[in-house]
DNA sequence: GTCCAGGCATGCA
DNA sequence: TGCATGCATGGA
């Protein structure tokens, strides 16, 4: 990877398995919106970017150095050789076909709480009205940031609301969730920081502990939030999957299961 | 009207 | 442990 600073724009060169579409919109992020010219707004970390991929280069609008450094080289996971990862689980059989079918799906490391609560709000719930419970909650309690995008507002914003708060978003039934997990992570009777340097097994134990969070929004949060690349979410999908793998997962998976999952989602959804 | 959505808590065996 | 059931909401 090549990183080119030209005035406010960062571009990157030479960015390996990367497609924006198939990794932003493939239901471990609910944030990003695809623009009029197919490029990609959105916002972590309470800053706002737009990316776009012309012509194979990666072009980061109005972004600083800093941002780039803090937040979006591991944001995007740039210092992984996927390349070698797709290699390694093509020699899978189901995965061979599968991974070029799907060429650069990335693992996004989002930020924990919002990955957390927002995988609580996923739960028997569609993509569709996900994002829409999100976006709301980020206009009504986040800050504006550029664009019409807002942040994901942090715990000590949401602890104070009531749970008829939470429901007046659409959260349903995991209103009582989202005001419980927002009063203990405020509290700092759950420290987000200290699950992501417990092993997986630790890490997961501790999530599971959490009212309203169960093996799938757990093993979700933690790929996608805590950067454990071996969690393996399980939801119906897989579990129609698994019926091709009766001796379990194949030694290529281990230690990035999380990210041959994403490869299987796509899979099943079009072939199962 | 019915069914379903990348589940979870609860109660019961 | 393992399984059945209720759960909020909106779109198909």
């Amino acid at each position: 990877m090549k990183i080119n600073f030209t005035g406010n724009d960062i571009i990157l060169d030479d960015v390996k398995c990367l497609n924006l579409d198939l990794t932003l919109d493939c239901g471990q992020a609910f944030r990003w919106e695809k623009q009029p010219d197919g490029s990609w707004s959105g916002a972590a970390d309470g800053v706002f970017l737009n990316i776009k991929n012309e012509e194979g280069r990666f072009i980061l609008k109005n972004t600083t150095k800093e941002n780039f450094e803090t937040i979006w080289r591991r944001y995007f996971d740039l210092d992984r050789d996927y390349e070698e990862i797709c290699a390694r689980l093509k020699s899978d059989a189901l995965l061979s076909a599968t991974v070029d079918e799907y060429y650069g799906i990335r693992i996004l490391n989002q930020n924990s709480w919002e990955a957390l609560c927002s995988f609580v709000i996923s739960q028997q719930n569609n993509i569709k009205r996900i994002k829409g419970i999100i976006k709301k909650l980020c206009q009504t309690y986040g800050e504006a940031l550029e664009n019409g995008f807002y942040s994901f507002p942090d715990a000590k914003r949401l602890c104070s609301l009531s749970i008829s708060d939470f429901e007046a978003l659409g959260t349903g039934y995991r209103a009582k969730y989202l005001a419980r997990l927002s009063k203990a992570v405020a509290s700092g009777e759950i420290d987000l920081d200290k699950i992501k340097i417990l092993s997986l097994d630790e890490a997961r134990k501790e999530l599971l502990k959490i009212y309203g969070v169960g093996t799938k929004v757990a093993d979700c949060a933690l790929l996608f939030g805590f950067g454990f690349y071996d969690a393996f979410p399980v939801d119906v999908w897989m579990k129609r999957v698994m019926a091709h793998y009766p001796d379990g997962l194949p030694a290529c998976f281990d230690g990035i299961s999380g990210i041959a999952q994403q490869y299987l989602f796509h899979w099943a959804r079009n072939n199962l």
